[in-house]
DNA sequence: AACATGATTCGCT
DNA sequence: GCGAATCATGTTG
C-alpha cells in the first residue's frame, strides 16, 4: 500500500516496464524527463500525459536499467474524505481507477516527482499487501509490446475489474 | 524554432 | 462505443 498526501492507498493494478529492454517504456530512449528512472530504485517517476492527466510510477529497476511499475488503480482505505474531495461525485471503489484518477485521488503532483518512497513524507510506501490471487494480462494504452503480460490486478477486486474491458480486450 | 504525438479521461450519441 | 480536449516532451528543420 501506498501513503500518498493524507490518504492510504491500497494498489490493486500496476504495469510493469522494463525500462532500457522495453519499446513501450519512456527509458528506453534516455531523455531529461526519464532520467530520475535510471537512477537508484523506490524514487517517484511522476509524468503529465495528454496535457491534463499525472501518472505516478515506482523506479525499480537497479541503476541504469531504468525499469519502473505505472501504478494503474488501487483502493482507498484511509483518508476517504481527502480523496473524495479530490474525486467529485465518484464511488469510493473508483476513486483510484485508471493512472490518471489514481494520481489525482492520491493527490500526487509534479512537486512528487523524485521522492524518495521508503522514507517518511508526503509520499511513501506502506505495508505490503499480499493479495489472495494475482491476474496477469497484456498491457494497456501502448502502442509496441503490447502483448507482453506485463499488467497485473488483484483477481475480482471491485476497483479493478470493470476497467478497461469493453471494446477489444483480448481475453474475458 | 516548429511539428507530431501520447503509460488517458470524460462526455455525448 | 466513439471522439474531443490539451500541452509537455521528444524529434525534426
Amino acid at each position: 500500500m501506498v501513503h500518498a498526501h493524507g490518504t492510504t492507498i491500497v494498489i490493486t493494478e500496476v504495469e510493469a516496464y522494463g525500462g532500457t529492454q522495453d519499446p513501450a517504456s519512456h527509458a528506453f530512449t534516455r531523455t531529461p524527463r526519464s532520467e530520475i528512472m535510471y537512477g537508484p530504485p523506490w524514487h517517484l517517476y511522476v509524468y503529465r500525459s495528454y496535457g491534463i492527466h499525472l501518472c505516478a510510477n515506482v523506479v525499480t529497476g537497479p541503476t541504469e536499467e531504468a525499469a519502473a511499475v505505472l501504478l494503474r488503480a488501487g483502493r482507498v482505505v484511509d483518508g476517504l474524505d481527502v480523496a473524495r474531495l479530490r474525486r467529485p461525485g465518484v464511488a469510493d471503489q473508483h476513486l483510484a481507477r485508471g493512472p490518471g484518477n489514481f494520481a489525482r485521488a492520491a493527490g500526487i503532483g509534479v512537486d512528487d516527482l523524485g521522492t524518495f518512497l521508503l522514507a517518511e513524507g508526503p509520499v511513501h510506501l506502506g505495508d505490503r499487501v499480499t493479495p489472495a490471487s494475482v491476474s496477469s494480462g497484456p498491457r494497456v494504452g501502448v502502442s509496441r509490446e503490447a502483448d507482453r503480460p506485463w499488467r497485473f490486478w488483484i483477481t475480482g477486486d471491485p476497483t479493478v475489474s470493470a476497467y478497461r474491458r469493453s471494446p477489444r480486450a483480448t481475453s474475458p
